[in-house]
Order: structure tokens, then C-alpha cells, then sequence
RNA sequence: GCCCUGGUGGUGUAGGGGCUAUCAUGUGGGCCUGUCGAGCCCGCGACUCGGGUUCAAAUCCCGGCCAGGGCGCCA
């Protein structure tokens, strides 16, 4: 007839699924979701109703309802949308002891059949036909958990760092440089210019420390161009960063312990749900976590028959091996300086040596950190020394002139930590919509 | 980027020179008054692409693309 079907109009829902127990028997409701399965018997028909909550049977006998009420629910069609008024019923033979008895049934939107993939799991879909329906892939329990999650671990973030007197801040992502070294950036077209997607707020995030602001900190995306293909690996990623003023590497180490302990509480405490959805525990380790030196887990790595020398970065056969013999938690500090960057500062008076550390949780770096080099000459001069042009570092390097403050800070992958919490092996799981070597859609 | 493995209905799979291509789920229709992985009946739907070998290729070979796993790369 035309174009606006379906309309709300003055039907708003008045109980989410989980809201429906034995407690409102009696009671009429609006309740508004997705068809999950419908179960038509002729002469009975249940429709499972799913909203984000969870789920609600609605179950239409044809003694008790109006035939034109089971002719619409005959229109339904997996995965569509729909509002259904009815009355609540204790009914011990129903999920969570209550069931639906439909008045009214609103279509809001038809779902087109055959779906792209069963949100029920009936057959499960790979990883790759999910993500190209991932709107679809979210509907299903299991994988909204994992962001239900993830958004506690932010919400948790968040309140940590106004706690202690950090600023929320915003920098670009949009740069000029490519000097920095290391990474492949993607490069952009920019008017006329040539220009980067960042690859990490480091170098503004220093820059504020000069600005007086004292403690910062920022959750934002962070692009790299390298053609890693791994499960922990992706090209665009979101970076919680923090940065503090006349501190250093123990103190930030120590703010970094704090905060992941708090996220473990409040979302053992917040999402016991989703975790059991999920199947997974979460262990709360009691106060600060194992320190490691680097010197020491080239022992521990050689000891396992993995070759490692000193001055090397850890391949991915040491994590493991490391990984193996620490568990859980544990930092890795001291890192040879050579292989670090040129903003980290180095051991006084044992120079080879740095103030940097990495968390770890098990195999996988969550996080690197470090004290950072506030001297402009000290900095001029680690930068040279990797190769690269301080010309190319003139906005950054003009912050240091002019009285900057002692300072540390580091930087967590927040999908690799969502990883940590929900059990994930696929930083893929946790990302709602992954970019990765070889995907840009959806 | 390298190595290994793979690509068969919408989804997940079996098969592995000659088939009408297996099964499940789904989907369309029918029956059915308590399902909760409902059941039963009927129908629908597929061999990654390009080249080669062969009387014959979904099957063997080469290449591309894509995927899974591992590694490398990741200041």
C-alpha cells in the first residue's frame, strides 16, 4: 500500500524480556524484539522473542486467541521484528516460568529469508561469514556479551582515571609526519598534502605534558599499516593511553596494576551474566603483579630451549615460553635500550638499560610503557642515533625546549585486554567490526 | 610477506577421474494443542575463478582470488 509500514506510533515497550517473570503474572505488556524461533503446532503456536535482554515465549492456542492473531504470527519470519501486546501468565511448562498471551501483534520490519547465517547456532558459522554479517552475528548471545563486556571494562577506565585525577583528552589522528620510525603508516591524501593515520598518540600525549594539564589520558582508535596476520593482530585497534607528569615507570606501573584490577572486579562483579554466557572466570590476583627484568627472561626462555639473546626483542616462541612459566599477569622490565624507542629514557649510569616495561597476561603484550626522556638534549640525541632526522620531529621536539616537566605513562590495546576478560583466542571477537590485512567491510 | 591446510546449496559438511553429488540445518508448502535442538510428509537449493591434462574434471596439474592455522613484521 506503501511505505510506512510497520510505524511505532503510540506503542512503546513496557518490559524487556528479562523483565518477564512469575512476579508480573497478570499483568498486560508491550513487549517488542526479534522472532529467535517459531514453533507452530496448528493448533498451539509458541514465537521465542528476543530483545537484548534476553528472551520471552509468547504462545498462542487457538482456544484462547482470536484466529487473526494467529494469522499474523503465521506472517512471521525468523529474525523479524516485531511488538506484541498480550498478558503475562504463570506457565510452569514455559522459560523462566512465564509465557505471553498475545492480544495485539504490530510487524514492525519482515526479516528476508534465507538469513546470511542462523543467529540460534543450530549450524555454527565461521568467523569470516559472521563478520560479513555481523549485524546479525551481535544477535546472538554469546557475542553480545563479549562488547556488553568490553563496554564495562571503558565505563570502569573511565572512572579510574577521573578517580585519580587524570583529563580525558583528544588528539589527531589524522598527521603529517612519517618520520617516527618503525610502524608502516597508512598514507592519506590530504588537499594538497600528503598525510598519516596515526599510529599512537605518544608523541601528543608527551606534548600535553608540557602543556601543564599534568595527567591525561585517551581512548582512540590507532592505525598501522604492517601485514601481520595473526589472531591478536589488526589494523586498526583502540589504545587506552595514559600519560602522568613528575612520575615515573614504578608509578605509572603501579596506576596501570590499580586499574586493571578494578576493571577484573567491576566486571566479574557487573557481568556475571555474560561472563557464564561466555563460560569464563575471571581470577582477581591480590595485590601488584610479578616483576620480571628482561635479563631474567632470557634465562627463563633459554632454560626452555628457545634461543634468545640479549639485545633481541621476544619472538614469539620466548612469549610463550615465558608466558608458560609466569601466568596470568607479569611485568617485563629493563629492557635494553637499543631496542626500544627514542622517547624512553635509559638507566642512569647504565645506560644499555631502559625504564621501559611491557604487561604482559600470559603470551600476550597488553600494554608498554616507560619514564620518558624530558631532556631536549638527551632526546635530540636518541632519536639521531636510531636513524632518524630530528628536522622531522620540530613540533614535537619545540615542546621540550620551553619546560617540560619529568614524565611516564604507557599505552594498552583495549581489544587485546577484552580478550583477556572474555577468553577470547581471536582478537576479531572482540572488535565489532575488525579491520584486519585483508577485510575493510563491513 | 613466508610455510602448511583448505574453498561443495543461505549456513556447516561428506565425497575425491565417469553419480541424478552425501548429510545436517535452513527455506517454501502440508499435518499436528505444550514446544523449548519439537516431530512427520512433500518440494527447493551447491562443486572458488581462469588455464591445462583427459574420451571424460567438482575430483589431477599450474596460476589467481579467498579462508583457516603457524611464523615473520608490529618505534
Amino acid at each position: 500500500m506503501n511505505n510506512l509500514q510497520g510505524l511505532l506510533k503510540d506503542w512503546r515497550r513496557t518490559n524487556y524480556a528479562s523483565q518477564c517473570d512469575a512476579e508480573i503474572a497478570g499483568s498486560d505488556v508491550t513487549i517488542m524484539g526479534w522472532v529467535h524461533e517459531i514453533r507452530d503446532f496448528g493448533g498451539i503456536m509458541f514465537v521465542i522473542i528476543r530483545d537484548v535482554t534476553g528472551r520471552v515465549q509468547i504462545t498462542a492456542p487457538s482456544k484462547k486467541v482470536g484466529e487473526e492473531i494467529l494469522e499474523e504470527l503465521r506472517e512471521l519470519r525468523k529474525e523479524s521484528v516485531v511488538a506484541i501486546k498480550g498478558t503475562a501468565q504463570e506457565a510452569p511448562k514455559a522459560p523462566n516460568g512465564v509465557e505471553i498471551l498475545p492480544k495485539e501483534v504490530k510487524i514492525l520490519n519482515l526479516a528476508n529469508q534465507p538469513l546470511p547465517m542462523d543467529p540460534t547456532e543450530k549450524v555454527k558459522a565461521g568467523i569470516d561469514t559472521r563478520l560479513d554479517s555481523r549485524f546479525l552475528d551481535i544477535r546472538k548471545e554469546n557475542v553480545s556479551a563479549i562488547f556488553k563486556i568490553k563496554g564495562q571494562m571503558f565505563h570502569t577506565i573511565r572512572d579510574f582515571f577521573y578517580d585519580n585525577g587524570f583529563y580525558e583528552i583528544n588528539t589527531p589522528k589524522l598527521v603529517a609526519s612519517a618520520t617516527e620510525g618503525g610502524t608502516e603508516l597508512f598514507p592519506i591524501t590530504y588537499f594538497e598534502k600528503e598525510a598519516f593515520l596515526g599510529q599512537s598518540p605518544q608523541l601528543y600525549k608527551q606534548m600535553m605534558m608540557a602543556s601543564g594539564m599534568d595527567k591525561v589520558f585517551e581512548i582512540g582508535q590507532i592505525f598501522r599499516a604492517e601485514e601481520h596476520d595473526t589472531l591478536r593482530h589488526l589494523n586498526e585497534a583502540v589504545s587506552i593511553d595514559a600519560e602522568a607528569s613528575f612520575a615515573d615507570d614504578e608509578d605509572v606501573m603501579k596506576i596501570l596494576n590499580d586499574m586493571i584490577i578494578q576493571v577484573l572486579k567491576d566486571v566479574n562483579e557487573n557481568c556475571a551474566d555474560e561472563l557464564d554466557i561466555l563460560g569464563h572466570e575471571i581470577e582477581v590476583p591480590s595485590g601488584d603483579f610479578p616483576v620480571v627484568t628482561y635479563d631474567e627472561a632470557i634465562d627463563i626462555v633459554n632454560s626452555k630451549d628457545v634461543e634468545m639473546e640479549w639485545g633481541e626483542d621476544l619472538s614469539r616462541e620466548a612469549e610463550k615460553a615465558l608466558g608458560d612459566t609466569m601466568g596470568g599477569f607479569y611485568f617485563l622490565t629493563r629492557w635494553p635500550s637499543e631496542i626500544k624507542p627514542f622517547y624512553v629514557m635509559p638507566v642512569d649510569g647504565d645506560e644499555k638499560y631502559s625504564h621501559a616495561f611491557d604487561l604482559m597476561y600470559n603470551n600476550l603484550e597488553l600494554s608498554s610503557g616507560a619514564t620518558r626522556v624530558h631532556q631536549y638534549d638527551l632526546l635530540v640525541k636518541q632519536i639521531e642515533e636510531r636513524g632518524l632526522n630530528p628536522a622531522g620531529f620540530g613540533s614535537y621536539l619545540k615542546a621540550f625546549e620551553y619546560g617540560m616537566p619529568p614524565h611516564a605513562g604507557w599505552g594498552v590495546g583495549a581489544d587485546r585486554l577484552t580478550m583477556v576478560l572474555t577468553g577470547s583466542e581471536n582478537i576479531r571477537e572482540c572488535v565489532l567490526f575488525p579491520r584486519d590485512r585483508h577485510r575493510l567491510t563491513p
